[in-house]
DNA sequence: GTCACGTCAAGTCGA
DNA sequence: TTGACGTGAC
């Protein structure tokens, strides 16, 4: 504070929009905002605003995100902001995780056990289905976890009434609800959405708890459902002061109960929100936002917003038709080359991503990647946590922490091999349950002789067990509670220790002779995990709460319920920044994982129905979003592409997914030529420097294909297809199975070398890096680094003003120009009285139609946007339009505001507003230069299986040493253990 | 009855 | 890639 003047700092970075959000005085403030507008940058300057602006202490801020990543983040460039020490106070993290904090300090006062654990979605999917079978419930296990799913996550959105419609309609769901619950209990876990319900309990019960929040910031509001609303509401309850940020058009958590209509509760419950749109997009080019918003205006009942592009138009997206999903593999493989060579290093592996609607859709991408041999990163798909042999790890140490965990008692009784079977495990667990005990003192028991089972268990069995589980379990039992006392005992002494004392590595070695050396390197990683979380969270303040006067906490010191619980709410190893990947990576991920990040291309495929929308999609328009998040990741070069046949092979054909079909037209059918303009234009829009011609010849190698025509525009031949493809298919879908015993005498861990990729040595592959892997993003921001530079001026302007700007009161502190976001639906109420009531807030998503001007265009074309435009201009057919949708809600308690001044308000129906040739449109990329670095995109990732071993010790599997290759080998030629040896199978 | 092994099919998204 | 299922061997 003493050096320098913090205000004009934060404010630099900030268009008016922006800083108007971060400077509002009103208790609550709304952000809606578009893709790429620098919603979290706000968000995060609003923070630092309230901290140094507004004297609020860091520990009295709540700020819940809805990922674990947005949470990291967050915490990073708040951290930069405040410095580490401030910013570490504030209570951040994702809405789970600051609930869990909370129950783990005042849980007892609802009569919650302190040591409770968390069930993942493993044990409550098996949870459910043992329910079902044993009460013979004639209902389907994944239904009915859906459906608990889904009324604990409502809320107080579900009325009494409702409640008991539903209670009527389902009493075999009901009683799974209850037997459920009471398991839960009994094992003293909370699920994922318990923490949440058992946090509203908690703190509507005891306010006190929260007594000292004086804000509480939500970053991607969308995605909130109906308890965490609540949650939200609670934690705020003693200031009510309130900031969200959000997109409507982003939601894309529907099927986890996200409620759009939570925008539209929070202007009922807060009247006193001030609304900020921030409407330049920074990210994409022109025709990108054009056609992404073509897609996302389908949905009619969209809450309309606008998107301004900042940048030119750029070069025109693709949608490329290919003959089969291994071609689009191969298609996509070949184009990034094509961009990464014609761009003249411009352009890296790095800056591109392929972003898939599921996981499994990898698999034609990944191969094709590997035979190019191009390294590339898997975001979203199986987790770390997920593997097999951390999670039998995970489970034992859970029984460490909760011995009375009948499902992980279960999961690890027979692991390694005590010849305990499954009929016996299932006859245990029913007996441990009559006798309303857990399995563990009911193994306890039977093992002292204090209580025979009547399941048969056979001496040998009896004295495994006795050795290997009770004895192990027990000791490291003491140890942990002794570690908590301070003993010089680490949480990674303890996992050595488990991990020596069950023979692991032996376990693994017999257990998977193909790839132990990979499952032992992961459990080196959990190890390596565990210290890392002994180093950030060992201090028990570091996740503290602050102590709130009068307010009794319990001391929350176990280190090992702890690490679970991390575990549990991560769902995700990582790792900090300091040995951050630097080699040249393509990124692929799944497009919900991709939210929030930008890259420089990107690629969107299998864009066709079943895929995008999605065959077992509930909700079509939330599928439409997904593709426009999708879209809008992109900033110079997007391409879509569809296979025309699925990948069962010609027979079955594949449909365009319906949200492009009416666009074809708009898309270029090739990859663009990469010429001078395009080139310069990518550049201007990353803030880089276009290469030369030179630079970009003299890389080329000769033959190298300059544009996009390896591929038929239209493949559409059936009877005579191309020789490429063909063989493509044929050999993945059809020979591998039959080839495998022929390889693995001929080729060893290499079979089929031949057909695959000429080995290459000079490639970084996933395999070498992998433990970077595992880290969280680069930091800065996620703005196109162009975004500063284009408003310091504007901004450098505006300085003197900005602090005058704010300290008016009401709605009325909306600039002149940007309206409510009920506008019109007041105005709509005003002309149409008469309509009966009804769905009113069943059909939420209302559309707004929102003031265009914005400083930009008002720059670019004053004449046109005219500030001073003396009657509030709406299209009376929008009016028209909404009309037919009943009754809105009016913001109770609100004066309409008369004397808000001349309120432009016009209606945009074109995709993105016409905007002149602007002259100023070089003028944030030039100062961008000097930093390009800050453009690259953030991302937090983690490893698949099949990237996963990370040969620390330097441990490689010899090639022709092991085991003939599974057929997944086959499938995917690119396997970099073996690859990487150009050794013979004899040596 | 139980265990080990092979085969077959199916598989969104994530805290 | 896991899981459910059917089959021989203790």
């Amino acid at each position: 504070m003493s050096t320098g003047n913090p205000d004009t700092s934060i404010l630099q970075s900030l268009n008016k929009a922006q800083r108007r959000a971060v400077t509002s005085n009103a208790p609550t403030v709304a952000i809606l905002a578009g893709p790429g507008s620098g919603k979290t940058h706000t968000l995060t300057s609003r923070v630092v605003w309230l901290v140094q602006q507004g004297g609020y202490r860091p520990a009295d801020i709540i700020i819940a995100t809805f990922t674990v990543k947005a949470a990291r983040e967050m915490k990073e460039r708040i951290g930069k902001a405040l410095g580490e020490e401030s910013g570490k106070n504030i209570v951040l993290g994702t809405f789970h995780s600051i609930a869990r904090r909370y129950l783990a300090k005042y849980g007892g006062r609802i009569g919650l056990d302190s040591k409770f654990g968390i069930a993942d979605d493993g044990d409550s999917r098996a949870l459910i289905q043992r329910i079902c079978k044993r009460l013979d419930l004639h209902v389907e296990p994944s239904h009915a976890k859906s459906w608990i799913g889904k009324r604990k996550a409502k809320g107080s959105t579900s009325t009494p009434a409702q409640g008991r419609k539903q209670r009527k309609e389902n009493p075999a769901l009901e009683t799974c609800f209850q037997e459920y619950q009471d398991h839960l209990a009994r094992s003293n876990l909370l699920d994922y959405d318990d923490l949440l319900v058992r946090c509203v309990e908690l703190l509507r019960n005891h306010p006190s708890c929260v007594s000292n929040v004086q804000a509480v910031l939500i970053d991607e509001y969308q995605d909130t459902n109906g308890i965490q609303y609540d949650l939200m509401k609670l934690f705020a309850q003693t200031r009510q002061r309130l900031t969200i940020v959000g997109d409507p058009d982003q939601s894309i958590y529907g099927w986890r109960s996200a409620e759009i209509r939570n925008l539209y509760r929070l202007l009922r419950d807060y009247p006193e929100t001030d609304e900020v749109s921030l409407e330049e997009n920074y990210r994409s080019s022109q025709s990108i936002l054009d056609i992404s918003l073509d897609v996302i205006q389908q949905d009619t009942k969209r809450y309309k917003k606008v998107l301004l592009p900042v940048h030119t138009k750029g070069a025109k997206p693709v949608l490329r038709k290919l003959k089969s999903s291994a071609a689009e593999g191969e298609w996509i493989v070949a184009e990034i080359r094509r961009a990464v060579m014609l761009f003249g290093g411009m352009l890296r592996y790095e800056d591109v991503a392929v972003l898939l609607r599921s996981a499994s859709l990898s698999r034609h991408v990944e191969s094709a990647l590997g035979k190019a041999g191009v390294a590339y990163r898997m975001i979203g798909g199986h987790k770390f946590y997920d593997r097999k042999e951390i999670k039998i790890l995970l489970d034992y140490l859970r029984v460490v922490y909760q011995p009375d965990n009948n499902d992980a008692v279960a999961r690890v009784i027979n692991v390694p091999r005590r010849g305990i079977g499954e009929a016996t495990i299932k006859s245990l667990l029913d007996e441990a349950e009559q006798a309303k005990m857990s399995l563990w003192s009911l193994l306890w028991r039977h093992c002292r002789g204090q209580r025979k089972a009547t399941t048969n268990i056979r001496a040998k069995m009896e004295q495994k067990l006795n050795t290997e589980l009770l004895r192990v379990v027990s000791t490291l039992r003491q140890e942990s509670e002794q570690m908590n006392e301070g003993s010089p005992l680490t949480l990674v002494d303890l996992i050595d220790k488990l991990v020596g004392q069950l023979n692991f590595k032996r376990y693994l070695e017999e257990e998977y002779v193909e790839d132990h050396e990979q499952r032992w390197a992961n459990v080196q990683e959990l190890v390596s995990l565990a210290g890392d979380f002994m180093r950030d969270f060992g201090k028990a303040d570091e996740e503290a709460l602050p102590e709130v006067e009068g307010v009794a906490q319990a001391k929350e010191d176990d280190l090992l319920g702890r690490f679970l619980a991390n575990v549990a709410l991560a769902s995700d190893a990582q790792k900090d920044d300091k040995e951050r990947d630097k080699s040249s990576l393509v990124t692929i991920s799944t497009i919900h994982a991709a939210k929030g990040l930008e890259w420089p291309v990107v690629f969107v495929p299998s864009v066709f129905t079943g895929s995008i929308p999605h065959s077992r999609a509930e909700d079509a328009d939330e599928e439409r979003r997904l593709l426009y998040v999708a879209m809008t990741r992109a900033q110079a070069l997007l391409y879509l592409s569809c296979p025309l046949y699925g990948s069962q092979g010609l027979s079955n054909k594949v449909e365009l997914s319906p949200f492009v079909a009416p666009f074809v037209g708009k898309f270029a059918q090739k990859g663009p030529s990469f010429d001078r303009p395009v080139v310069e234009g990518a550049a201007k829009i990353l803030g880089r420097a276009a290469p030369t011609e030179k630079a970009i010849f003299d890389k080329i190698p000769p033959m190298f294909p300059p544009e996009d025509d390896r591929f038929p525009i239209d493949p559409f031949d059936p009877k005579n297809p191309d020789g490429l493809d063909d063989d493509a298919d044929g050999q993945y879908a059809r020979v591998s199975k039959r080839q495998r015993t022929v390889y693995a005498n001929n080729g060893g861990g290499g079979g089929g070398g031949e057909e695959e990729r000429p080995w290459k040595p000079d490639y970084a592959t996933t395999m070498e890096k992998s433990s970077e892997f595992t880290m969280s993003a680069l930091p800065g921001f996620v703005s196109a680094g162009a975004h500063r530079a284009a408003t310091t001026a504007a901004s450098a302007q505006e300085t003197t003003t900005a602090t005058k700007q704010h300290p008016r009161t009401g709605t009325s502190r909306r600039r002149p120009d940007q309206r409510s976001l009920l506008g019109f639906v007041t105005m709509e109420q005003k002309t149409q009285r008469a309509q009966p009531p009804g769905k009113a807030l069943a059909d939420l998503s209302f559309t707004r139609c929102q003031a265009a001007a914005s400083r930009h265009t008002a720059r670019c074309a004053p004449a046109a946007t005219s500030i001073d435009l003396p009657e509030p201009v709406v299209d009376p057919g929008l009016a028209q339009h909404r009309l037919s949708r009943g009754p809105a809600l009016a913001r109770p308690n609100t004066p309409k505001p008369t004397d808000d001044g001349p309120r432009k308000r016009y209606a945009v129906f074109s995709s993105s507003p016409q905007r002149p040739a602007s002259p100023d449109g070089t003028d944030g990329t030039e100062a961008a230069l000097a930093a390009p670095e800050q453009s690259r995109p953030a991302a937090s990732f983690h490893t698949t299986t099949f990237m996963s071993a990370l040969p620390r010790a330097g441990v490689r599997r010899p090639v022709g040493m092991g085991p003939p290759p599974s057929m997944d080998r086959l499938r995917k030629p690119f396997k970099p253990l073996t690859i990487n040896r150009p050794r013979g199978p004899r040596g």
